[in-house]
DNA sequence: GAAAATACCTGTTTGC
DNA sequence: TGCAAACAGGTATTTT
């Protein structure tokens, strides 16, 4: 599913063949995509139609184009997107055929790479696009990875910086776990305490530090946060050099490639099999509705 | 006010 | 064989 790994993937895939360019046209095929738009489709078409993006921006999971102002100005709206569980944005040749679960496309026209489309395609309906007006960062830092500019829309406002981000605030995390009484991955996966993280890489990063799922953030000494945290950015760098985590045709990058991470894969998704460290196999608990994979022998519950 | 539970969604897999 | 239940898990909202 698409982590941040796997969005930064898209967004970089995204930036060369977004920025600068003039929307020529916008196709809403299911209003769904819309969720968090304040308006129609019709209103989305109408107002995109004719604006310039500047650039592909991403924090944690969120993903914004920011559209052009005056000169010298910080943009004042973006597209914003999220991809929730099986949203997929494709780069396409002009009049391409309609992608399965295909929910908005929008045409492009680039000045270097002439006509292109973005696509939009969903088959869970999770995911979604909007538009957004960008406020300023608390920190006066960039907003996210992908342009400098000091702001962030305001639907992404109160998610935290990703541990890749360099103003990420270390003491500041440390500081909110030790006001957590919650299991450490249920904090993890808690985007306005730390953003990008999702079922896939809590997991592997839990693994890693050798922490138990259910550990209660609190309770964690210093070493054991600065472990994890350590983990957490190890993994999350790992997975961006292969291109991300795929298990099947729901996560792609922009030309509908998947991603190699899953063969690296210690902990998620190989319950029964042996764990890489010592051999005992790996169990798999129901948790917060979901699953949590671990190794009940390297990773104690300690109370 | 924090923490936990639930809603939203559809294609695939599993189990009886 | 066929159908129903379970499963996958992002975020926002509701309940405890």
């Amino acid at each position: 599913m698409p982590e941040l790994p796997e969005v930064e993937v898209v967004r970089a895939g995204l930036a060369p063949a977004v920025a600068g360019a003039l929307i020529s046209g916008v196709s809403v095929f299911d209003e769904r995509a819309l969720t968090r738009h304040p308006g129609t489709g019709l209103d989305f078409e109408a107002a995109l139609t004719g604006r310039s993006i500047r650039a592909a921006v991403r924090r944690g999971k969120f993903l914004w184009l920011p559209l052009e102002s005056a000169a010298g100005e910080p943009a004042s709206e973006a597209i914003v997107g999220h991809l929730g569980m099986s949203g997929q944005l494709l780069l396409r040749e002009p009049g391409a055929p309609a992608e399965r679960h295909e929910r908005v496309r929008i045409d492009l026209q680039h000045p270097v790479h002439g006509d292109l489309a973005v696509v939009f395609a969903d088959q869970r309906t999770f995911g979604s696009l909007a538009i957004d007006p960008l406020v300023q960062t608390m920190d006066a830092a960039a907003g996210g990875f992908g342009s400098p500019d000091p702001v962030m829309p305001v639907q992404v406002a109160h998610i935290a910086r990703d541990p890749l981000d360099p103003a990420f605030d270390d003491a500041g995390f440390r500081r909110a776990l030790s006001r957590k009484d919650s299991a450490i991955k249920r904090v993890l996966l808690d985007q306005t305490v730390v953003s990008g993280i999702g079922n896939i890489y809590a997991d592997e990063a839990l693994w890693g530090a050798r922490i138990h799922p259910e550990t209660s953030a609190s309770a964690l000494s210093t070493r054991a946060v600065n472990r994890l945290l350590a983990e957490v950015r190890a993994v999350l760098d790992k997975a961006l050099a292969e291109g991300g985590t795929s298990f099947d045709a729901q996560y792609v990058n922009v030309n509908g490639q998947a991603g190699y991470f899953a063969h690296s894969l210690h902990a998620y998704g190989r319950t029964g099999q042996p764990c890489d460290r010592c051999g005992r196999p790996i169990v798999r608990v129901s948790f917060m509705n979901r699953s949590s994979h671990f190794c009940p022998y390297c990773q104690k519950l300690r109370r």
